[in-house]
DNA sequence: GTCTATATCGTGATAGAC
DNA sequence: GTCTATCACGATATAGAC
C-alpha cells in the first residue's frame, strides 16, 4: 500500500509550504541550525523538493528574507502622524510585529542570522543598513538623523532580543503598556530631542 | 622524518591553546558553527585531545563560558562610586571591554550562542539572567530593580551589537565619549531615574 | 513534478598504539 | 599525554525511475 512516485493531486502550494516551514525553522534554530531535512518534514514534502525549488540552502534563507511585511511602508505610517508621540508608536508596532505568528519568528530570524558569520550576514547587514536605518532617517530633521536613527535602532533590537529572543525577564511578559512607557520616552529622546 | 605519538617538550599549556582557539572560534562562528577540528586546528594541536581534556563539545563551551572577567566583580566596582553618573560609567566599560582583545570576542560569543537554540542558549540565559541582571539590581534601590537592570540591560545588549556584531554606522566607529554622551543618560534614567 | 536511492563529505566521538 | 585510525551518524546534493 506504498506510495508510488508521481504528481500528488491533494497539495496545491508546495512552494509556499516549504517557504512556510523554513521561516519557522530559520527563526528557531538559526541558519546553521536549520536542516533541510527538518524543513522538508515541516511542510510534508520530500527533502528533494527543497533544492528543486530553491536551488540551495542560501537561495531558499534568500526567499525567506523577503519578509511578509514591507518595513519601509510601516515606518512611513508611523512618521506620518508626525514626530510627536512617535517613540510610543514605534514600541507598539515592534511588539505587535514580534508577537505576530507569522512576522514574529521572521524577524527572530533576521537577528539569528544577523548574528552568524558568512553569506546570511552580509544580506542582513545590508538589509538592516539601508532599508531600516534608511527609512528612519529619511524622517528625521537635521544632519545627524542617521545618528539618532542608529541610536534608536539600537534600543529597538536590544528590546527585541532581550523580550523574544533570551527572554529576560521582567521584560519578556510585560503587557504593551508598559513596554511603552518605559522604552517609549527613550526613542523619542534619540530621535526627537533638542542637540546636546 | 614524521613526528610519532607522545608528549610533545616544545609545548606548555595545550588545556589553554585550545582554550583560546575555541573562545575565539565561538566568538566568530557561533556553537554549531565553530567544529572541534577548526579549534584543534586553530590551537596547533590534535582533534582528540579536545574532547580529552574538555569531555565533549558541550564541556568545551562550557569552559569558555567562564569569562576572563569576573562580571560580578566589575558591576561592583561600577556602582562603588554611587548611583551618580553609574550610566556614563558603564558605557565606558562596555566600550572597553568590547574593544579588548581577549574579553572583545568573548563577549561576541556569549552573544551569539545566546541567539541559537539549544543547550548553548540554556547555558547563557541563564548565566545573562543570574549574574549579569543579578548584579545590576543588587544594587538599586525600591522594588522594581529587576526591571530597571533588565530595562539598561536591554540597551547594553544592542548597543554591544549594533557596535561590534551587525556593525551600524556610525555608532560602530564612534569615539567611547561619544557613546558616553548619547547612552549614558539613557541607562542613568533607567536605572536611577524618579519612578513614573 | 514527485520521489527513491545513493554518492560524497564533514561532523562528534572512541579505541587503542606508542 | 599524544596521536593514528576508525566509527556511526547526518548533512547537502545529484541521478534517475515513475
Amino acid at each position: 500500500m506504498s506510495r508510488r512516485p508521481g504528481p500528488r493531486s491533494d497539495r496545491v502550494d508546495v512552494r509556499g509550504d516549504i517557504l512556510g516551514s523554513a521561516r519557522a525553522l530559520f527563526a528557531t534554530r538559526g541558519f546553521t541550525g536549520t536542516t533541510m531535512r527538518a524543513v522538508a518534514e515541516g511542510a510534508g514534502v520530500d527533502v528533494a523538493l527543497v533544492p528543486y525549488y530553491f536551488g540551495n540552502k542560501d537561495g531558499l534563507f534568500a526567499a525567506v528574507l523577503e519578509l511578509p511585511v514591507d518595513p519601509h511602508q510601516k515606518i512611513d505610517e508611523i512618521f506620518a502622524q508626525g514626530l510627536d508621540g512617535v517613540g510610543e508608536r514605534i514600541v507598539r508596532e515592534v511588539a505587535a510585529l514580534l508577537d505576530d505568528p507569522v512576522t514574529g519568528p521572521a524577524l527572530l530570524g533576521l537577528m539569528r542570522s544577523a548574528m552568524t558569520e558568512g553569506p546570511a550576514n552580509d544580506v542582513v547587514r545590508e538589509f538592516i543598513d539601508n532599508v531600516i536605518i534608511g527609512a528612519y532617517a529619511r524622517h528625521l530633521p537635521g544632519p545627524d538623523a542617521r545618528r539618532r536613527a542608529a541610536l534608536a535602532a539600537s534600543q529597538i533590537v536590544g528590546l527585541a532580543m532581550a523580550r523574544r529572543v533570551v527572554g529576560i525577564e521582567p521584560l519578556a511578559t510585560m503587557t504593551v503598556d508598559e513596554l511603552v512607557a518605559h522604552v517609549g520616552p527613550t526613542l523619542q529622546h534619540y530621535l526627537a530631542a533638542d542637540l546636546d
